[in-house]
DNA sequence: AACTATTTATAAGA
DNA sequence: TTCTTATAAATAGTT
């Protein structure tokens, strides 16, 4: 544009024509650089020359990235989705597989059992009771657990209790004594001989660590011979 | 640059800086795409206006994803593993879900039972015994329409007999009489007039649709009155 | 969107 | 590469 007009045609001669790509690269980044300020615009630009060297510009303010998010955000265009092509299939294959867990849950709770055909359902049916039976067991066994503990702890307190009867009865103070009046019901709940038949007191102290309806569930499902001597420490 | 030079300092009047970004837009792109062809290189031009409007510019012969990946290349920025990172993550916790509907549906069958809690174990015999009821009633449904289609079948076999019948019955060809003495049997079957005591060959035409163990399930489960409407048809 | 005076970019030469 | 400079091109302000 100067000192003679020229063809927009590719430069033939190589030093010509990298001499221009240099200029012109420059141009280009200021004005770049000044639409920038001017009209408080973000601009980004990507040169390759064509000995494949690489040259930028980007507006101060603003990454790349933001700008090939930017672009791709705007334009659509799949720029970086095939480079996890492989990722993005597991992906939406864990999302299939979590669906179809979800779907067998429900109809495990009794939803959307109309997809099923009648031999599924029968299994279903088979597998849900089983289950519950399990369940049931598991159920018993750990309210076996849970009485053991309790036992154990009524066996502390009791040796804790005589331990202090004891102190008592060396010392041979009265006025504890009318305390000990009072505390009738103690010596009647830790200082009974055995556990085979605890009094009412008993019973009272345990239950709000069992605070569900255990009766109900247990008189239902029918209990072993196991349950009924535990339970016979709780009702 | 022309009419009087200005500051390169951003312009104040909205509707001069829209102006003047549109026709400085234009000389970049213009300018770049001059360098295409003069020079023989590869430009990519991508602009934000303050208004947030997008455009670019690209040179013929290579795509923006084509640049993206070259930049990547060249620069060594980090453009892809953000995003990586996201799906990645996404991806962990697509497996981490998956993992607990397994460990979910196991514990419905009654497996696992030792991580849950006594109040969720109650919860989990509650729910199981409920979808138990839910899905014994699907399947008496699923019964009763099987039973239903297979009436409608054995009564249009029956019209179909009687109209051969009746063919026979005009036409006195006693040749045939020959092969219906063969066939008292069908006659058995579909020629008795109501449905309420079906002979035993029906039972057994029926019972290859029904291959299981009907009988027990819903003798457990103590079937309504309709069911055992239904029921009389096949046993 | 078109005009145009002026600034800016740059081709060719050094 | 960088500088110079004649000239082409771009564009600010105006219509």
């Amino acid at each position: 544009m100067a000192r003679g007009k020229i063809q927009i045609k590719k430069i033939e001669n190589s030093t010509n024509r990298q001499v221009t790509y240099s200029k012109r690269r420059n141009g280009l980044f200021k004005k770049a650089s000044e639409l920038t300020v001017l009209c408080d615009a973000k601009v980004s630009i990507i040169m390759v020359s064509c000995t494949d060297k690489l040259h930028e510009y980007i507006s101060p303010s603003i990454t790349m990235k933001q700008f090939f998010d930017q672009y791709q955000k705007a334009s659509g265009v799949d720029l970086w989705n095939s480079h996890y092509q492989k990722m993005q299939d597991e992906l939406r294959q864990q999302k299939e597989v979590n669906r179809n867990l979800r779907k067998q849950i429900r109809q495990r709770l009794g939803d959307c059992l109309e997809d099923l055909s009648f031999e599924e359902l029968l299994a279903l049916e088979k597998d849900s009771q089983e289950a519950v039976y399990v369940i049931r067991e598991r159920k018993l066994k750990v309210i076996g657990n849970k009485v053991e503990t309790s036992k154990k702890k009524v066996r502390s307190a009791q040796d804790v209790y005589k331990k202090l009867m004891h102190e008592f009865d060396i010392r041979g103070e009265d006025p504890q004594y009318g305390l000990i009046e009072n505390g009738i019901e103690y010596d009647n709940v830790y200082g009974y001989p055995q556990m085979g038949a605890p009094p009412h007191i008993l019973t009272l102290r345990l239950q709000p660590d069992h605070p569900n309806n255990l009766h109900g569930s247990v008189t239902t499902t029918g209990p072993t011979a196991s349950d009924l001597t535990t339970y016979g420490l709780l009702g």
